[in-house]
DNA sequence: GTCTATAAGGCGATAGAC
DNA sequence: GTCTATCGCCTTATAGAC
């Protein structure tokens, strides 16, 4: 696979490797998470994963532009909703009031591999870009809204990074915390402030 | 020292082996994080440790027991200000504009320190006590505030949480990306809400 | 492209001397 | 309370057969 990960493709060895990565990690979490772990997933030996990926952190780094990849396909979903619906229902996408077993191992997981960036640069760098492109979905919205009359002449960027801040806050406190009443008095209050500041009636 | 973490005292010794975790942590990150690492940044021998501490993760559990008591003690300033300031001067606190290295470093640890919840039962409770006192702390700012007619008589629990989840998006953020601007725009959006949504003239 | 076997090293934790 | 020495385990990664 290539180094942009935009319009790579995944052959299916490979396929194979990501989807057991993700097993795994789902399973035990990023602290266990071993090449011995993934091949066990995978019913292969380790020494097969090293023909694909050189090393531990290429085949991390790998499964990051994998998920990426995923997330993207998920992001556009091309519609022809006024801009409030469609920032409604991207927003139900990132905050959903209630998250399944699956959706919630998989927002933790990424919290977790996340937590990587902190040392890792490469990491950083690819999260960087992951939230570079859901902030700018955000502000294209909102500026479309702005455009057609239905919002008022905000500044987009700023209420982009600040509907993505919150994003973040309610899925790294939900991952990292008990507290379950969090997220819905967010939502409430994240829908109130863009009534108040963004929608014009 | 006890379990509970709100009256606990450190014994020096304690806190000799606090600090060399603390020292560990931000020179290696988590990932790296080791009993032997903490030994060496104590200048003794691995063993020694486990006379203090049964295993790791007691000892590391006693750390966030001990980073919590530090931001305690420095979020409690008692303060005459009027709740509009004392709440601009928190929100100061927990967003800072400008971060020096060292605070910066301090708060990357701490997000590899959380990554740890998503696993670990022991480590999430702990976390969610931080994050309720913080929470609650907001709201008793906001309550006076409208008790003493200067906010609109809002629901303080959903601003409180609202502003807190902004707060983790953004160190969360700032800790996993490389999205300079983003924190100052978040401040300046946090504002506007605020003096849209709580403040009365 | 996958296998078995193994190297080399770090890890958490313990035993026992002082 | 601190030390040295060591155990057993797991890790990343490689060599070489098939």
């Amino acid at each position: 696979m290539t180094a942009d990960s935009s319009d790579s493709e995944w052959s299916t060895s490979e396929e194979r490797i990501m989807e057991a990565t993700h097993r795994a990690l789902l399973r035990d979490g990023y602290a266990q998470l071993s090449i011995s772990r993934i091949a066990s997933e995978l019913d292969q030996s380790k020494a097969s994963l090293y023909y694909h990926y050189d090393s531990k952190e290429d085949l991390l780094l790998s499964f990051l532009e994998y998920v990426t990849d995923r997330l993207e396909s998920n992001i556009y979903t091309s519609n022809d909703e006024s801009p409030s619906q469609e920032l409604e229902q991207f927003i139900e996408m990132l905050l959903p009031l209630q998250l399944d077993d699956t959706e919630s191992q998989l927002r933790a997981a990424m919290v977790e591999l996340r937590s990587q960036a902190v040392m890792d640069e490469k990491f950083r760098k690819q999260f960087t870009e992951i939230d570079d492109r859901i902030v700018d979905h955000l502000e294209r919205i909102i500026d479309r809204g702005i455009d057609e009359g239905e919002f008022r002449n905000v500044d987009s960027t700023r209420v982009a990074e600040h509907i993505f801040a919150t994003f973040s806050g309610v899925m790294y406190n939900r991952a990292t915390t008990n507290r379950e009443n969090a997220p819905a008095a967010v939502r409430v209050a994240l829908s109130s402030y863009l009534n108040k500041d963004l929608m014009k009636r």
